[in-house]
DNA sequence: ATAGAACTGTTCAAAAATGAACTATTAATG
DNA sequence: CATTAATAGTTCATTTTTGAACAGTTCTAT
C-alpha cells in the first residue's frame, strides 16, 4: 500500500504515550472503584451502563470485551450490592436484562462528582483543550479502537 | 479556575472513549505478549526499556508505576529467558542495574516488524492522521497523564 | 563509631481476572 | 417432530498480578 516504516517511531510513540496515560488513568480507577469497594470489572460495567437503558448480559460483553466469567462474577456482586438488577427477558429462560438501579445511579452519581475520582480529575486536566482540540482528541481514540476491533474479526 | 460543570459530559465522554481504547490495544498486547511467552508486565518493561540503555530497577519503577513486587517477578523472568541482563550497580550492594541483552534488543525488533504485532497495527491506524494530528494527541496524552501523576503527590 | 531510620529488592500468601468445562435453553436441519 | 448444533450464562480451577512482611544495605544524627 505505501511505505510502513517512513515514520519508524510513530508506533513505539504512541505504544508509550499510550502505556503511561493508562497507567495514570487506571490507577486513579483503582483507588475510586476500591474506595466503593468495586472491581476494576465493575467499575467498568458501571461507565458502560451510565447511558443504557436496559441491556442484555450478552450485549453488555460485546461492548465491553470482558470475558464471560469476568462479566459474571462481576455482575454478581453489583446484583448482590443492589446496584444493578438483572431479570430474565421476557419470554426466553436463558438471556439476562441488566439495568442499572437507583442506588446503581445515584453512586455513579457519587463518583463522579466527588472531588478526587478520576471524572473530576480528568476534566480538570482536560480543562484547558478548546472544544475542537477534545473533539479532535475522542475522534482519534475512536478511529484507532475501532480499527484495531476489526483487525480482530479477520 | 472557571465553571467545572459548563461540560458535564467531558469526563464521561473521555473515560468511555479511552476505556475502549485501552480494551482494543491490551487485548493486541496480552496476544503478542503471550505469543512470545511473555506477561504484560513484561512487555510494558521491553517498552520502557527499548529506549533506555542501563537503567536502575528503582528508576524503572518509577517510570513504569508497577508494584515492586510485579516488577521483582516480571524481571526475573526476562533475565531467565535471556532477554535482560542483571548486575549489581557498582560499589552498591543494594541496587541492581538492568540492561537489554542482543536477545532483548532482537525482541523488540521482531516483535515491532511482526504484521499482526500492536506496533504494526498501530501504525496502520494512525497512518491517516497528518503530522501535527499525531503530534497533538501525544501532546494531549502527556498533558493529561502529567496532570494525573502530579495529582497523586499532592 | 553506632543506633536508628530509610531504602532497595525478594518472597510468599492473598486477591483479581480469566479460560475451559459444564448446564440449560433455543435454533436449525433433516 | 426429533436430533443435532449453537448459544447464554455459571462454576470451578488456574494464571496473573499485587500487597505486606521481610532481609540486607545505606544513610543520618548523635
Amino acid at each position: 500500500m505505501y511505505e510502513c516504516n517512513n515514520q519508524p517511531g510513530r508506533s513505539m510513540d504512541i505504544l508509550q504515550s499510550f502505556w503511561r496515560l493508562k497507567k495514570a488513568i487506571m490507577a486513579q480507577v483503582k483507588q475510586i472503584a476500591h474506595n466503593h469497594e468495586l472491581s476494576v470489572p465493575q467499575f467498568g460495567i458501571l461507565i458502560t451502563m451510565s447511558h443504557k437503558g436496559k441491556i442484555t448480559q450478552k450485549t453488555l460483553q460485546e461492548r465491553t470485551h470482558f470475558p464471560k466469567s469476568t462479566l459474571s462474577h462481576a455482575i454478581d456482586g453489583l446484583v448482590l450490592n443492589g446496584y444493578l438488577m438483572r431479570t430474565p427477558v421476557e419470554g426466553n429462560r436463558r438471556e439476562m436484562d441488566l439495568s442499572l438501579s437507583e442506588a446503581g445511579h445515584q453512586l455513579i452519581k457519587d463518583i463522579q462528582s466527588q472531588p478526587d475520582s478520576v471524572h473530576t480529575r480528568l476534566t480538570h486536566a482536560v480543562n484547558s483543550f478548546s472544544e475542537e482540540q477534545f473533539n479532535a482528541l475522542i475522534d482519534m481514540h475512536q478511529h484507532i479502537a475501532a480499527y484495531l476491533e476489526d483487525g480482530d474479526i479477520q
